[in-house]
DNA sequence: AGCACGCCGACT
DNA sequence: GTCGGCGTGCTC
């Protein structure tokens, strides 16, 4: 007879704890799914065992009348011990139920009814794949990294190159080194449909029977196909999402994260994990090697590798010598000012006319989110920023003001720009349905598309587009980041930035790393054959920062200005910004639950100056007929362990009060404040 | 979250 | 007497 500790699978907030059962079967293994009495009326409840022990642990002081016994077990849906541990890491850094962490990592409705279903694996062209010869760099690249997978040690490497420096091929080679030892791989990606290629490429090095695809838009059915290859050992290779981190290989030998500073890897659903972090921390507890792959490295990962706690390796040279693009900046402000009034300047005009008359391509990009509008001075470029935070204040139609969505300071619109007196200080919003209507407009004889979320929300239609813009028939394809992300279009000589600033007046503290981020992808996609490509970006802050050194290819430049505004402003990676959101129906009732949050962390006495801000009306106010309220803290990176602390104790405080309403969530360094 | 226990009012 | 209201508290 054993005894095991377990997790209930259970909707409550109460039961968030380790129950003992006895189970008969001794081989039992930490990590199985079983079935169990529970509660008085002994419904049968699915659990997973965490521990396994030999009695009963006499601390807990159990009445061995009370252990009920384990009834079944399943041996199919069984996680690993490193996976529990990883729940373990989520519940302490999330501050989610361990059963939230544990539904991240089976497959959603369990054994889902059998049938005939689609294999996802077929919709990606494999032609077989060898292996190239590597350039300089990347025999550097694999020297470094070889030894860890030879002797089976942890570490973590940012991979930062340049747009076609071969990074897939580094991945390949990575995975072939691991694959040969016996091990196993699992390789991220932001989104599957935006990765067709990085994935052809290895069905078709590895063969398709070896890989498995993870990702949300798989039915129940295929994702539990998929997870049953992985946890069988039937594939030794998953290509996923950020889900695909919580695969269920026994013998993982390394995790490949591309594009690592991509904002999908943070999930927006309950827990809030940040895939990119969770594969570090599943590479230390596997003995795994960890590769962030990008061209533009998140500020936080570029911190960590400055701290040693990454290892960076440089790809510097393009592989096959495409010549990098020559990119201009086009003031927008002097456009107004001699009277060019429409959404294309001159600059851009001229060279898409020239590229389209030369039987080249056109993209115009502009990443217009649907609330993204700032308060800007069209005379001199000044955009109205919060004084505290720094951050642009969005306006308000409701309250007719303008806010700071992370203090909460409002302050009137001015009708005259505070800095150079104009009076063309307005509220700014141009999206992509715009861009396309002026593009037919300026060159009438052309086609157009565009991709956005829009147009690519039916199915396959994407794909319609992409394709119809790769095969000519379109001559110019307008579009939000969708087209500026690891797409290949050889044709493309001119590259149009029609607003900069849209990403830039973001209320966000990653505003100006998205800018940079985003101007320097949608740049690589020009002049991807022979020939030297156009890159044209325009803006009314030509000064800003981003905006320079994105334009000049100057990542070092951007990074160490912006990590000194970062420390300046109390942001990552200096700390970790805690959000807690409180709703409810009743408005009163949010307000109230969260100002005695707020209190209770205030009189606490953790808080140190410009820590912790008061509870403020969220951005929606209004969500599914609930009142939202929130507040933020800027968490010294050394004081997380204590403020977390502090706020476990509020949620069981909540959790044992039977007048609390609201609902409280838990976000860390929230993508959105929304 | 369930589910049972428990301590009060109105019904055959 | 006893049926049932939902406040309270526990679930190995």
């Amino acid at each position: 007879m054993k005894y095991v500790r377990v997790i209930i699978d259970n909707t409550s907030n109460h039961t968030d704890n380790f129950y003992t059962y006895a189970c008969e079967e001794d081989g039992i293994q930490p990590g199985a799914k079983v079935r169990v009495p529970f509660g008085r009326g002994n419904r049968l409840k699915d659990a997973y065992v965490f521990s396994v022990q030999p009695s009963p642990d006499p601390a807990e002081n159990l009445d061995p009348s009370r252990i009920k016994k384990v009834v079944q077990i399943d041996e199919n849906l069984s996680l690993t011990e490193d996976l529990l541990r990883l729940c373990v890491w989520m519940r302490r850094t999330y501050l989610c139920r361990y059963i939230d962490a544990i539904r991240c990592m089976i497959p959603p409705g369990g054994a889902a009814k059998r049938g005939k279903r689609r294999d996802p694996r077929e919709e990606f062209s494999c032609d077989p794949d060898t292996a190239p010869g590597l350039t300089v760099q990347q025999r550097e690249a694999m020297a470094r990294i070889l030894p860890c997978i030879e002797g089976e040690y942890h570490s973590t490497f940012l991979l930062n190159g340049v747009t076609s420096s071969g990074k897939t091929e580094i991945y390949l080679r990575t995975a072939e080194e691991v694959l040969s030892r016996g091990k196993q791989v699992i390789v991220l990606v932001p989104e599957i449909s935006l990765a067709p290629q990085t994935i052809g490429r290895f069905i078709g090095r590895f063969g398709a029977e070896r890989v498995a695809v993870l990702h949300s838009r798989l039915t129940k059915g295929q994702r539990y196909d998929q997870w049953m290859q992985v946890r069988n050992g039937k594939a030794d290779i998953l290509i996923g999402a950020r889900l695909g981190v919580f695969a269920p290989f026994e013998r993982l030998g390394a995790l490949i994260v591309d594009e690592e500073h991509e904002s999908s890897y943070k999930s927006d659903m309950t827990p809030k994990y940040d895939a990119v972090d969770a594969a570090v921390e599943r590479g230390k507890i596997d003995g795994a090697v960890v590769i962030l792959g990008t061209a533009t490295p998140s500020v936080v990962s570029k911190y960590r590798a400055f701290c040693g706690e990454y290892s960076e390796i440089l790809l510097t040279e393009r592989y096959n010598k495409t010549p990098l693009p020559n990119i201009s900046i086009a003031d927008m402000r002097k456009e107004l000012r001699s009277g060019n009034r429409s959404i294309f300047s001159r600059n851009l005009y001229r060279k898409s006319l020239r590229a389209l008359e030369a039987g080249k391509q056109v993209i115009f990009f502009l990443n217009r989110r649907g609330y993204a509008s700032f308060i800007s001075c069209r005379s001199c470029g000044f955009v109205l920023k919060c004084e505290v935070c720094g951050i642009s204040m969005t306006y308000h139609q409701t309250s007719g003001m303008a806010e700071c969505h992370y203090c909460g300071r409002r302050t009137a619109v001015p009708h005259i720009c505070p800095s150079c007196g104009s009076r063309y200080i307005r509220q700014f919003g141009i999206g992509t349905e715009k861009v396309e209507e002026m593009a037919k407009i300026a060159f009438p004889d052309r086609t157009v598309g565009r991709l956005d979320l829009d147009t690519a929300r039916r199915k396959g239609e994407s794909e319609k587009i992409l394709s119809a813009f790769r095969r000519g028939k379109t001559d110019i394809l307008v579009g939000t980041q969708l087209v500026a992300k690891g797409l290949d279009f050889q044709n493309v000589g001119v590259v149009g930035i029609i607003s900069a600033d849209v990403t830039m007046n973001i209320p966000d503290y990653r505003s100006s790393e998205r800018t940079f981020q985003l101007i320097t992808q949608a740049a690589g996609r020009a002049g991807r054959g022979t020939e030297t490509g156009e890159v044209v970006i325009q803006t009314y802050s030509p000064d800003e920062a981003a905006i320079r050194c994105a334009a000049a290819g100057d990542y070092e430049g951007f990074y160490r200005r912006e990590l000194r505004l970062r420390s300046l402003g109390g942001y990552p990676p200096f700390t970790n910004i805690i959000r807690l959101v409180f709703y409810h129906s009743d408005e009163s009732c949010a307000r109230r639950e969260a100002q005695a949050a707020y209190l209770e962390l205030k009189e606490s006495g953790i808080a140190g100056r410009g820590e912790l801000f008061s509870p403020q009306p969220a951005y929606l106010n209004r969500m599914n007929e609930n009142y939202r309220y929130h507040f933020i803290i800027k968490c010294p990176l050394e004081k997380k362990e204590k403020y977390l602390k502090i706020i476990f104790d509020i949620r069981k405080r909540r959790i044992g009060d039977t007048s609390v309403k609201s609902v409280m969530l838990i976000e860390i360094d929230p993508y959105s404040m929304t």
